[in-house]
RNA sequence: CGGGGAGUAGCUCAGCUUGGUAGAGCGCCGGCUUUGGGAGCCGGAUGUCGCAGGUUCGAAUCCUGUCUCCCCGACCA
C-alpha cells in the first residue's frame, strides 16, 4: 500500500490519461452531452472564481472597466478584417434559425422539434469579440477626449475545436477579454505590455507558475494583430502552454470598423487598439504544472479551501469535544487573513473513515490538512500535513504556534511550488547553437525547450515546425539583448533568440 | 475534418463471433463489528445495454444511420 499512488496511471506512465484522472479524482469537471463542452463542477468552478476575482482586481487597478457585449455577432462584422476573419473561419458556430416547430411523428407519436424561421442574416457565436466590441467602440469614440477607452469583458466564447480536452481546449470556454482603444501607438503598446506583465505576475504570485514573457513570431501571431505578447508556461511533460496573450492590433481593426476620433489638431485619426485574454485553460495549466500522482496540488491562493480540519474521533465519549474543538479552531482561523482575505477553512465532520476523508482532500489538492484527535486535544497540539509534501508526512505543532505561523506556512507552500516549477523549467530549457543537436533533440521522448539564435524567415520557421512538431513558443523578451550569434538554420549573425518547444 | 478504438449499473469492464430481453469488481444504502485511518462481515438497491431506424417470433448481440468520448494527424486559448 505504501508505494501505491492515488492516481493511476501515473504521470510517467501516461500523462494525458493521468491529467484526466486528476480532473475526475478532484471532481473538477466532466464532459457533457454537448459536443466538446464541459460541465465545470463546484470545486473546479471555485478555482476559476478565485482566478477571476484576483485578475478582476488587477484589471480595475490598471484602470479598466467591465462591460458586456452580445454572444451573437452579425456575420457581416466578421467579414470586415480579412486576416481576422480567415483566422477564425474554420471554428465558428453559426446560428441560422430563430424558431423551432413541433412536429408529431404520426407513427411513433413522438414530438420532434424542427428548426424553422431561417434568418436572412446568420449570426456567429462569438469566437472572440474584437468585431462586436469594435462596432460599439466606433459609436462611443468621437474625440481624443474619449480616449483611452479601457474595457474588459468576462464571457464565454465558442470555437468549434476538432480535438477538445477538458479545460485545455473545449468548444465553449470561459475567459476574459480586454479591449482598449488609444490615441497613439506608444500608448497602445504600453497597454499591451502592461497587461502582459499583469498576466506574468498573476501566474507567478497566484498560480505559482513561472512564465516566460515573450513575443510571438509572425507565424504564431493572433489573426489581425501587429504584435502578440505571450506568457508561456512549462508543464510536467515538458510541453509548453500559452497561458495568456496580449495583442497590439495597430489600426487594423479601427480602420476596418471605423474606430476613429478627431485629434487635438482637429484631424480625423484611427485609434490604436489592443486586446488581451486568459481563459479557463489556466485551470488546465495549473493542474499540469503542480499536480502529482496522488492528485491535484493547489497553490494556496487559488485553493477553494486552504485548510481542511479532519476530526479524529476514535471514541464516542470524546467525539463531541473534538468536533467542538475543530469548529472553534476553524473559527479562529477564519479571523486570520492570507493576502488580505479571510482564510478559507473547512471542518470535515462527515461520518466517514478518517483515511477516506484524508485521501479525498489529498486528491482535491487542499494545501494544509489538520487532524485533531483526543491526544491532541489534551496536548493542545494539531497534526499538520502539507500537500506539497508526502501524503504521510505529518508534524505535531502546538495549536498557538500553528495559528501564529499559518500565513507563513501557506506562503511557504506557494514558494515551494513556485521553486519546484521554476527549477523544473530551468532544467528543461537548454541553449542550443548547433543545428544537428537541435534536430536530434526533438526525436527524444518528452523533449524540453531549446533556446536558439534565430534569423530564419516565416517559411523556414513553418517548415521546421512541421518537421519536428514544434513551434517557436516566443522570442523571450529577456534574451534579445545579448551578443550576436549565428542563426541555427541560416548561420546569419543575430541577436534574436527563439524558444522552441512542443505545445498544447 | 481524415485514420484507429470505444459507448452495457455512479466507476472500471465482462457478455456480442455462434440472437432467447443482463453480470462481476469497486462505489452506494442498511445492520453489526471496528476506528490516529482509504477496515471487516452480513444484507440490499441500482441498467428502455448511447440514440434512431431495420432484419427477426425474438436484438446488448446482426445491418444501416446518427451522436458522444478516447488515441494519432491537420486546426487551435
Amino acid at each position: 500500500m505504501a508505494d501505491k499512488t492515488a492516481i493511476s496511471p501515473t504521470r510517467s506512465e501516461d500523462f494525458p490519461e493521468w491529467y484526466q484522472q486528476i480532473i475526475r479524482a478532484a471532481d473538477l469537471a466532466e464532459n457533457s452531452e454537448t459536443r466538446g463542452c464541459m460541465v465545470i463542477k463546484p470545486w473546479g468552478f471555485a478555482i476559476w472564481e478565485l482566478i477571476q476575482s484576483d485578475l478582476d482586481a488587477r484589471f480595475k487597478a490598471t484602470g479598466h472597466q467591465n462591460a458586456y457585449f452580445p454572444l451573437l455577432i452579425p456575420l457581416a462584422y466578421l467579414e470586415k478584417e480579412a486576416d481576422h476573419a480567415e483566422g477564425f473561419a474554420t471554428e465558428c458556430a453559426v446560428v441560422t434559425h430563430h424558431r423551432l416547430e413541433a412536429e408529431k411523428d404520426p407513427e411513433t407519436g413522438k414530438t420532434r422539434m424542427i428548426p424553422s424561421g431561417k434568418l436572412t442574416e446568420p449570426y456567429v457565436i462569438r469566437p472572440t469579440s474584437e468585431t462586436i466590441i469594435g462596432a460599439a467602440f466606433s459609436r462611443w469614440i468621437e474625440s481624443y477626449r474619449d480616449l483611452p477607452l479601457l474595457i474588459n469583458q468576462w464571457a464565454n466564447v465558442m470555437r468549434w475545436e476538432m480535438r477538445p480536452r477538458l479545460f485545455l481546449r473545449t468548444a465553449e470556454f470561459l475567459w476574459q477579454e480586454g479591449h482598449t482603444a488609444h490615441e497613439t501607438v506608444a500608448e497602445a503598446i504600453l497597454e499591451t505590455k502592461t497587461m502582459h506583465q499583469v498576466y506574468h505576475d498573476f501566474l507567478r504570485d497566484i498560480l505559482a507558475i513561472p512564465a516566460v514573457m515573450g513575443e510571438k513570431t509572425e507565424a504564431e501571431r493572433f489573426p489581425g494583430a501587429e504584435m502578440t505578447l505571450t506568457v508561456e508556461a512549462m508543464v510536467q511533460d515538458k510541453k509548453a502552454i500559452q497561458a495568456g496573450t496580449s495583442h497590439y492590433l495597430g489600426q487594423n481593426f479601427s480602420e476596418a470598423q471605423d474606430i476613429s476620433f478627431v485629434d487635438r489638431n482637429n484631424k480625423k485619426q484611427f485609434a490604436h487598439t489592443t486586446s488581451w485574454g486568459v481563459s479557463t485553460r489556466l485551470v488546465g495549466t495549473l493542474i499540469m504544472a503542480h499536480s502529482d500522482d496522488d492528485g491535484l496540488v493547489l497553490p494556496p491562493r487559488v485553493a477553494p479551501q486552504q485548510i481542511v480540519i479532519i476530526p479524529v474521533t476514535p471514541k464516542p465519549d470524546t467525539r463531541n469535544a473534538i468536533i467542538d474543538a475543530c469548529n472553534a479552531l476553524a473559527n479562529t482561523l477564519r479571523t486570520h487573513t492570507f493576502h488580505g482575505q479571510p482564510l478559507r477553512v473547512h471542518v470535515d465532520s462527515r461520518d466517514l473513515g478518517g483515511g477516506q476523508k484524508k485521501w479525498e482532500w489529498v486528491k482535491k489538492g487542499v494545501p494544509i490538512r489538520l487532524e485533531i484527535g483526543p491526544r491532541d486535544l489534551e496536548s493542545r497540539k494539531v497534526c499538520v500535513s502539507r500537500r506539497d509534501q508526502a501524503h504521510n508526512d505529518k508534524t505535531f505543532v502546538n495549536r498557538e504556534e500553528f495559528l501564529q505561523q499559518v500565513q507563513e506556512t501557506l506562503d511557504s507552500i506557494h514558494q515551494n511550488l513556485l521553486a519546484r516549477t521554476s527549477s523544473f523549467r530551468e532544467h528543461n530549457t537548454q541553449p542550443c547553437s548547433s543545428f544537428d543537436a537541435f534536430e536530434q533533440h526533438w526525436s527524444r521522448p518528452n523533449p524540453g525547450w531549446l533556446l536558439t539564435p534565430w534569423a530564419g524567415s516565416r517559411q523556414e520557421e513553418e517548415k521546421l515546425s512541421k518537421e519536428h512538431k514544434i513551434t517557436i513558443r516566443c522570442l523571450p523578451l529577456a534574451e534579445q539583448k545579448g551578443d550576436e550569434a549565428p542563426c541555427i538554420l541560416t548561420g546569419k549573425a543575430t541577436k534574436q533568440r527563439a524558444l522552441w518547444g512542443r505545445s498544447y
